[in-house]
DNA sequence: CTGTTAGCGCCTTCAT
DNA sequence: ATGAAGGCGCTAACAG
């Protein structure tokens, strides 16, 4: 069996109360006693049983993170972000990968949130199909905060980023680079940023006077895949585009191989531009020009946010955080 | 506050103990009651409170997984494979990330398993230094299984790959390919996969006649970053290889980007070999010619081996997997 | 400053 | 087939 409070109190000579004070540094005590305590519990190397604190105190500390897949390489940033915050506020974090299942979804957080499982939840870019259920979820009074997500309801609590702004940036650096024909790679559409970057691609060209074509669009999902299958249908066009801005970096990665295997090269044949700026776009060859969204401050502010609301009840007010982005110029467009 | 047991209780006409009965599918029950208890459920939409029940059942049906860093690309399939064998028996999987702190990692281990956060731990790739650690937490009969790290000691669950065969493969192929000066870029060798990696180019060269010299051997730590210093390192020398295995794939892809930051080009003027075949290995341009190890396999086996000790207990025989690993022939050779 | 007491929500004998 | 009672390990009043 494992050593619990009742051994450390008959190692020390004192109650179990006493034992519980020290170690949770509450109320006064004696610094004799507390150090006998002490004593008890390095020499049994004792280690208060979580389940039971959590029932006691009604809550765990520590805090879940959903999100479709923690292995994803775009999601590192935002999990360094959001860990160091939680670590610091002596939070345990936990991941739920949900691999887009909308219809588990609901189920997952409401065993998370009302099994005690989880004191909060943060939800990082969810399916517009889950609309309804994260309404209700946040209807509930539940301890939510989105990332990539928002709401116009101001109870709900969401950090995003600028996506039309940077898709403009993206686009208008590939203008300035003497780009007509310019290529877009569209996210997945049912999620919000890919909606917001293709308008912004779109706005973007209509505001310089360039028509937009609708063979110039290609639809991907986000994924490494689409990006490269996305490419090679844009390269068979009988007027293939001189430049393409990708969605993300992953299909941008997956663009240049394309482009690679047609025997073009990035940037003297086809010029690229990704979005989001993960560690992988500047780890290739060429370095990927990319649209820098903040995505360690926006997992810090989430976690931020959730822990001031576990810490002061509902009276904290819900936040809405809109980040700026910026174009980060690197190798891709020959600039 | 959040529905319990009681409410369930209430609401369908029953005692508490029913209820349990019920939703644990333990003991004879009537199925009228169940019928009505199972209403009572989903109206309350009841989730039973995680650590009221861990409490009582003296486990709580998840396994925690310690790594060094879950966004790094490297344990991708690792963590797929675990995953999905975890799922399938029932249990949580929790990630601990030791960002290589060696002081904390025996606390770690501890205040997880003896503070009743995990039913048991798979501990993926520890550093030489924490030998005593681990063989004491074994000794102790924590429930633990390594990956990446082996003991001669039976006792010890580990499960492994082949790492000389592995570099063996790597080197015999470029020399196949009529290289003779070929570069090695280690790994951090207070791990046992750089050392055993290290200790196949050696011998492989020697089996095959040709002289090790030591500066064709530039030493990395497995990130990105030491991959492309140490290429750079080996293309400044007066006779630089023609050919370069890398201890694993992402030293490999920060060696391409070397190599074609100084204008040369992957594979005419320099042939690149990786290791691990990672997900990313495929998705670079030229995509990485590499050896395979089974890592998914690897981790669904060491989450295997952990969940039979932890459903028979201390009776099941400790498990020793060595696995073969393959030659993945691609672009970044020529061959 | 310290001990006693009473649960937290659940499961599990033991009766009935 | 069902209910009553006890306790998992811990914390938090309440006395003293």
């Amino acid at each position: 069996m494992a050593v619990t409070i009742r051994d450390v109190a008959k190692l020390a000579g004192v109650s179990r109360s006493t034992v519980s004070r020290v170690i949770n540094a509450k109320g006064e005590v004696d610094p004799q006693t507390a150090a006998k305590v002490w004593q008890a519990v390095k020499e049994l190397e004792y280690h208060p049983n979580t389940s039971a604190r959590a029932l006691v105190r009604q809550r765990t500390d520590t805090i879940g993170l959903m999100l479709p897949d923690v292995t994803n390489p775009f999601y590192e940033k935002i999990i360094k972000g959001i860990e160091a915050t939680t670590n610091a506020a002596g939070f345990n974090l936990t991941f739920y990968n949900t691999y887009e299942d909308l219809a588990g979804r609901r189920r997952m957080i409401l065993s998370a949130i009302e099994g005690g499982k989880v004191d909060g939840l943060i939800i990082v870019g969810s399916h517009l199909g889950d609309k309804s259920t994260l309404l209700e979820m946040i209807a509930r009074g539940l301890p939510i905060s989105l990332i990539e997500r928002s709401f116009s309801d101001p109870s709900i609590p969401c950090v995003v980023s600028d996506n039309k702004t940077g898709a403009r940036l993206a686009v208008e650096h590939l203008l300035s680079l003497g780009h007509r024909r310019i290529g877009f790679i569209t996210g997945n559409l049912h999620y919000q940023t890919a909606i917001e970057r293709l308008e912004g691609y779109k706005e973007t060209l209509s505001q310089h006077g360039i028509p937009i074509e609708d063979e110039l669009i290609a639809f991907g999902d986000f994924e490494h895949k689409s990006g490269y299958e996305a490419m090679r249908q844009l390269l068979a066009l009988p007027m293939p585009p001189t430049a393409v801005f990708a969605s993300n970096d992953m299909m941008a990665i997956g663009a240049i191989q394309a482009i690679g295997e047609a025997g073009l090269s990035v940037p003297n044949d086809v010029a690229v531009v990704g979005y989001d700026d993960i560690t992988f776009a500047s780890m290739v060859h060429p370095q990927l020009t990319t649209i820098r969204q903040p995505l360690y401050e926006m997992g810090a502010l989430a976690a931020q946010g959730l822990i001031e609301r576990l810490k002061n009840g509902l009276e904290t007010e819900p936040f809405k955080k809109f980040l700026p982005v910026e174009l980060v110029v690197r190798k891709s467009c020959g600039a």
